[in-house]
DNA sequence: GGCCGTCTTTGAAATGTTTCAGTGACAGTA
DNA sequence: TACTGTCACTGAAACATTTCAAAGACGGCC
């Protein structure tokens, strides 16, 4: 009898009088099961109130029905549209999530996995904050599958996926050129990431392939991808000398976008006829912005869908091959370059 | 021996020989083993690469090592900020966290709740669809620990963590009148929605009191709480004949209140001058807007930690009791309702 | 030498599920 | 009647860990 406990498959199985086996058919493959015993085992489990014990479940399977996705900064919307995409695939596929957040640090980040380890999940996706880190190997030696999201890891040692981030950058730059301008700001930071490093050298690549002087194309550095960087980038930037002064900025993301924008705003700028601002990703703010912010748009939470999938592959497919996806950026021209009353 | 398995505590033990129970006691009352013994067993642990299978752990020990959170909406940081605070509450007591996300449906929620309850997790922690809803009764009809963050639920049936929006509803438009503003629009929505009630009645409660007209306190209602139903907002706003227009309007979240200033910004009008507006959560993209936003505080982060430290408690204090916390919001006054010079 | 107490270590049971070889029962066929 | 095959169900083993009573080792003391 259970008292208190909460009922296991031997219950069921006693109050249907059937045996363990069935009870554990009916849920598993019921086609096996006739209908009458299965009708009479489902009645004792709803009677009961039976619940599967996952932990049993998956002791006997040796592997679980989870999925974990460690992020990078859960300070920006971005991760979490991504996410989203990939709670919707786990969710297709009858799998929980686990969410981390490392919050850019990469002590946490090793916490984080030891304990998903221990868990057994299916799957690790992860936006690492050094995607050389060593801990992601012993991830791949211990034959864990894991896809790195929205960064890439060399020599096809695992699958990724990612946005093309210099094309990112060249049609971020290539769109304020042709609205005229000729001396553009590119704000972002640190270089040790490598999302900033090819969104600027996209920038570079297409201001040259243009012909403009490459001293034109301003690069204010930061020390993070925060709106307060943005904000104070936004300071350095009027401090330039006037002739010196771009008469518009590429932003690393859009949180940059959306402190520069506060910043220009509030020393009286018109925004986008004093400054043009670009930002990237395009999160749900940008649109929303006092002025709607023109971005490059990362399919945020197709890239997390098709990483599930990816994770799910390598888990149950056999003859896995890593891949490394590369989604194509794109534009979404709004207010905060629109095209001014030009007077050159 | 391990073909390609991953080491057990069995391994461990062949590897340092001693018994599985030693291996045990290592890991779990290391005080009770020799220092020579628990040198020899840590060495085979990291040799073999031992990680602990928490199923079989779980299975035995009967109580998982989780904590889960239901979110209401993904797309609004307030509630990833909780998130944040519930994460780290349970890192402190060494859990693991599921983040799911009803997306406001409550089918969704069931679901999730489901998949969870197979879990076996130590505790779920909900801002549920419906704080009404029967499946959360039978959460506590199972005797899982349950807290209900940002609603509360009648009849001290389990325990909850908000803040007081009635007075959130007070201290904002008290603000409000005393910067002069005699006509005041609240915007939010829908009415099926408690927060929306309180802080309603807040408004209403303290703008009588004032000794002000009741029909100088315009209700827009809104179909939902986000950033395009605020831009709409605007519109209407914008409709209404100059004389009956506010002056000021005080928004049930800042998602409104940021389309809101949108809205209003595009179609020309001065933030405060024209228009001044008031939001609640004080999410970080509140300070963020292009005019800062005057806004309601949660204590976000510090809710979603009380609300973990709540739900352990009654999964690990064989008396506890049910608590309905309540924090206190408070005011934070930023550009978008700075004093303006007084034409009355 | 026998007894006692302390400190370590052992071995077996128990947790809830899934799987799989095996057992009956029953109908159809020779 | 005996054989074959199909269908529905059973029973026991296996998964990796924790717990706990019991056993063993060792030294001190009478």
């Amino acid at each position: 009898m259970l008292n208190g406990r909460t009922p296991s498959v031997k219950d069921v199985a006693a109050a249907a009088g059937v045996s363990l086996g069935t009870v554990s058919n009916v849920m598993n493959r019921p086609e096996v099961v006739s209908a009458r015993t299965r009708e009479r085992v489902e009645r004792a489990m709803s009677e009961l109130g039976f619940v599967r014990n996952e932990s049993a479940r998956q002791l006997r399977a040796g592997t679980s029905r989870t999925l974990a996705y460690v992020m990078l900064d859960g300070t920006n919307p971005f991760f979490h549209d991504v996410a989203q995409g990939i709670e919707l695939a786990a969710e297709d596929a009858d799998l929980s999530l686990f969410i981390c957040n490392s919050n850019s640090r990469s002590a946490r980040e090793a916490v984080h996995l030891d304990r998903l380890l221990q868990q057994r999940v299916q799957g690790i996706l992860i936006t690492p904050v050094d995607p050389a880190a060593p801990h992601l190997d012993e991830l791949t030696r211990r034959g864990v599958p894991m896809v790195i999201v929205d960064r890439v890891r060399g020599a096809d040692s695992c699958c990724s996926v990612a946005v093309d981030d210099v094309l990112g950058g060249r049609i971020a730059v290539e769109h304020l050129a042709e609205q005229g301008h000729t001396r553009v700001a590119f704000i972002g930071g640190p270089e040790s990431l490598g999302q900033v490093r090819e969104r600027l050298a996209g920038a570079r690549e297409i201001w040259e392939s243009l012909g403009r002087d490459p001293e034109d194309l301003v690069y204010l550095p930061t020390e993070a991808l925060t709106v307060a960087e943005g904000r104070t980038a936004g300071e350095r930037l009027a401090g330039l000398p006037t002739r010196r002064r771009p008469t518009a900025a590429f932003c690393a993301n859009d949180l940059l976008a959306l402190g520069l924008l506060q910043q220009s705003i509030g020393a009286g700028l018109r925004v986008p006829d004093d400054l043009a601002i670009v930002g990237f990703d395009d999160i749900e703010f940008a649109a929303a912005a006092a002025v709607p912010l023109t971005s490059v748009r990362q399919p945020r939470q197709e890239l997390g869908r098709a990483a599930a999938q990816l994770v799910l592959d390598e888990a149950t497919n056999p003859d896995h091959r890593h891949q490394q996806l590369q989604f194509t950026p794109e534009l979404v021209a709004r207010a905060s370059t629109a095209n001014r009353a030009r007077v050159l």
